[in-house]
DNA sequence: ATTTGAACTGAAACGCGTTTCATGCGCTAT
DNA sequence: ATAGCGCATGAAACGCGTTTCAGTTCAAAT
């Protein structure tokens, strides 16, 4: 394989003139150009990528985190930073935790290794404290609201999108209202039991552990939370779910059983994913993509630190 | 920052020395290692990947190319190689094409610059011939049948598999059998015309066009498709659909519609996802994940190539 | 007592591009 | 005429681990 002395010494120039003709620095002739350029051809020279890294100390790359890749809220925002990435010519390494904190832990060992120019966390296991040890090494932008404003981060306001949510059912008379969502402890999940419980305070309406469904990430976990509603005798009469997914895997079991939807059960979706337009699922509408793109380009400010917050909003279907 | 020969300094022995210490390499000193070992911890030392990557010439990145990322039978695909990655200390960099053959191109030449260790097309754009030419630079793996076998492959035998799905229907007693599947001149697709072509002239049967749907991905494709089918005025009575969401997508509209399926329409969906079981839609089983972790491992099998084939299995439920 | 070899150690070369610094040349401004 | 500046070019240092090779030491085998 030949480098860049190879080619130096084939166009009778320095490396210096070589390397400058590779990045398109100034100050060549145009005679020394061309003579290096058909070197580089004559013997199908090509970068050496791990040495530029090496010399730059940089590499192009930046990590995301996400819990699960086969998932369309992930798989949304994935589609958003690539789409940014290809922009900024970046390359992403994609990290599948499976909400194991070694799997974060591996992610941000190479941010320190300098494998990784920088780190999009979507979903954060680690503990604060620990990850500002790392904020040195590079970027580090999470998905979540983060206070005080230590990281660059973009996110949803989960509070006010459950807020609107739960205000919107109560509104259309709703009042044994609960919710399913993934994990209990999440940052996210967080916001949105505060939403609710301050829902419910305001509401004078009691709280009742039957309503709220955890665990449910996917299409499947939809179906059994609705298997499980239908053994219920108390029963929820209306459920903000997490995502579309989940609500149309609801839906669908529902159907099965002749549940009238929304009579015996209503149901918020979350995300706006083409399934809750063909089922026609009242769902709440994240601009997923476009934080993807935010978070990337944040990722890229090694600078300083910015926050994004997005605006979720209502769109009324035919399951409320 | 320190480096490899801070650390020697500190420790009072060598680089070599304590390079060995780094990589556990044998015939090293208690007493030294002891003292590089504290020595690095002193100081918070890490290795720079980068200068790992230049020096021993490997990344242990591993490209994978698809179409999308946001797409459960990718998805499903990608988790595999994931799993099988995280076991053997391996990273993927993702390239979601679009099917645009420059991105194809990008990975490529990553492969070439040696940023990649391997590459794993699941969907291959470019072509063959040029194909070749980058195989000098790693192993490049793919998810189709190769022929001759100038490239590791695994794949799923989709003429088989359409082959199979095909006389299920027919002995079901339909006639009127089209399909719905994505591209119509990828490698896959072409071998499942192949199927549909041999099947009916096998039986007998003419071809028509209006049985065959392309540009069929995602959930909303088969909804489309659905309401193409209901203004068509000669209908087939059967179809083969790409995937499970394409398939749920033409459940969700026929049942707004009204349509008997399996009496007016009969489905038989690929991949056995989730929302297949709780749809109750016919399919055909696809070991995605297992060939996900199978592509991964011939991607680190430098030496030799190697072809595995996966079986398809049929799973009667209630839309034939 | 001598050969053999395993255990241990370090110097130096290697992988390869980028960047800084010094220098030379020719031209313009004073 | 001379200081000053822009352009062009190369030498050398730099980023940092890995690996080979040569050598030393000490104990076991003959």
């Amino acid at each position: 394989m030949t480098n860049i002395r190879d080619i130096a010494k084939i166009a009778g120039v320095s490396v210096s003139t070589v390397s400058r003709v590779l990045n398109h620095h100034p100050y060549v002739s145009e005679e020394k150009r061309r003579a290096v350029e058909t070197a580089m051809i004559q013997t199908n020279y090509h970068q050496n990528m791990n040495a530029i890294h090496l010399s730059t100390g940089k590499t192009n790359i930046i990590g995301v985190v996400v819990p699960f890749t086969n998932h369309p809220y992930f798989g949304k925002l994935v589609e958003g930073m690539m789409e940014q990435a290809g922009q900024d010519n970046y390359k992403i390494i994609l990290f599948q935790t499976n909400y194991q904190l070694e799997r974060e832990q591996e992610a941000l060992d190479m941010l320190k290794y300098k494998q990784l120019d920088g780190l999009i966390l979507c979903s954060r296991g680690i503990d604060w404290k620990l990850l500002l040890d790392y904020q040195e090494y590079g970027p580090i932008v999470l998905a979540e609201k983060t206070n005080p404003q230590t990281f660059s981060a973009s996110y949803i306001d989960h509070y006010q999108a459950f807020s609107e949510a739960l205000s919107f059912l109560y509104a259309k008379g709703y009042r044994k209202i609960g919710y399913c969502v993934g994990r209990q402890n999440g940052a996210n999940s967080k916001q949105r039991w505060q939403a609710y419980q301050d829902f419910l305070e305001e509401n004078a309406l009691e709280y009742n552990p039957d309503y709220t469904y955890y665990d449910c990430y996917q299409f499947e976990d939809g179906a059994n939370v609705a298997l499980k509603w239908l053994e219920q005798k108390n029963r929820p009469e209306a459920l903000l779910v997490a995502n579309d997914q989940i609500a149309a895997g609801m839906v669908t079991v529902c159907q099965k059983h002749h549940i009238d939807i929304p009579r015996q059960l209503a149901l918020i979706g979350f995300d706006n994913q083409p399934i809750a337009k063909f089922m026609e699922i009242t769902t709440v509408q994240l601009p997923l993509f476009q934080m993807g793109q935010q978070l990337f380009q944040q990722a890229l400010q090694a600078d300083h630190i910015s926050e994004h917050q997005f605006v979720p909003k209502l769109i009324e279907r035919q399951t409320v």
